[in-house]
DNA sequence: ACCTGAACACCGTTCAAGT
DNA sequence: ACCTGAACACCGTTCAAGT
């Protein structure tokens, strides 16, 4: 009965349960993949029973939601720091970031299991798209900013993505045709 | 009792599950999405018990796997028949394919899923690979064919990607912006 | 307000048993 | 050989009940 003074062995409970779930999340993830990241589990890890996390994250695409949100808040970390590496700078980051955080990358896009809505996540998005517009708009001064932007874009995810889910043959996946790819100024349309 | 003589009600149960049950998931993965693709619902759907699919395709992975292996083939023949087209042609083609059949492409690429090592996934992923170099290989005469490759292809994968996961905020989701991406020699990296 | 525990309707997979 | 039905261990979600 001494458990209201907040003992060690239970940090959270009073009103930081979500960001106790997130990082109960980020733990499953790593550890499990993102096929192990199921509600109950994240509850097991946190350390409070099943349902606990609906007046937390409603339901399992909140939670998820609100992990893609902190996902793309670092995505964005990233980018800003690389800033001034120009496109083939911001492309290669972006690849980095897929490669080294798959599963959160992977979620981040699983638009269908996601709450599309969640405040957290569209303000990590326009966040994100921001800093991609600017980044670009300092280099791409002539023709249209929009296309460049979308152009380079889809290269970086795409390439991401197929080495993700490993489709690309091994003669495309070695580095001396990714590496080329990402180090030159991408995709000039015209 | 005279069920064996394959009256109307049950066409199949004789060493053809495999294809109703392919056939079934098709239509619940067009009916129900991707999320209510279930190894049971296919079963109910084709009309036998839930573990009668065991001996047919092994487990879920094995179905996704083989109904993966079908949409391959699927955008291979689409490919091989807009061959003449062009660099342009093709990437029109292939989101075209993802835009048209949202559910299947995005269960093509769930490489997590799926059975990587069935024989008709292999085979399907290969002959759609043969047929996209040759048809680069006919455009890109000079330079570095596989990054010409690499470089439309993941271009192309991108887009698609970031269109079915509603990723692109309106100014890029337009057809002004990606039409032109489209209408173009893509992606010239040097 | 916040959390628990039981309950419900689903899963995938296994396995003895039927034909 | 091929399929069924029961069983098991998981899910997400709901809801009465506790504090």
């Amino acid at each position: 009965m001494d458990v209201k003074r907040a003992g060690p062995r239970r940090p959270y409970h009073h009103g930081n349960l979500k960001a106790a779930l997130l990082d109960a999340a980020e733990r499953v993830l790593a550890r499990d993949g993102l096929a192990g990241l199921t509600l109950r589990a994240a509850a097991r890890e946190a350390g409070v029973s099943h349902a606990a996390p609906r007046h937390a994250v409603g339901d399992l695409s909140g939670l998820l939601a609100e992990l893609a949100a902190r996902g793309f808040d670092r995505l964005r970390a990233r980018m800003e720091a690389e800033a001034g590496a120009g496109v083939h700078g911001l492309g290669r980051c972006y690849v980095d970031f897929a490669r080294g955080n798959p599963d959160l990358f992977r979620l981040m896009f699983r638009h269908e299991r996601l709450e599309s809505g969640r405040p957290a996540l569209v303000a990590a998005r326009r966040a994100l798209l921001e800093t991609l517009g600017r980044s670009m708009a300092r280099e791409e001064a002539g023709g249209d900013a929009r296309l460049a932007m979308l152009a380079a874009w889809a290269q970086a995810h795409g390439l991401a993505m197929l080495l993700l889910d490993r489709q690309l043959p091994p003669e495309l996946a070695s580095d001396d045709v990714v590496g080329p790819l990402l180090g030159t100024d991408a995709v000039h349309p015209r």
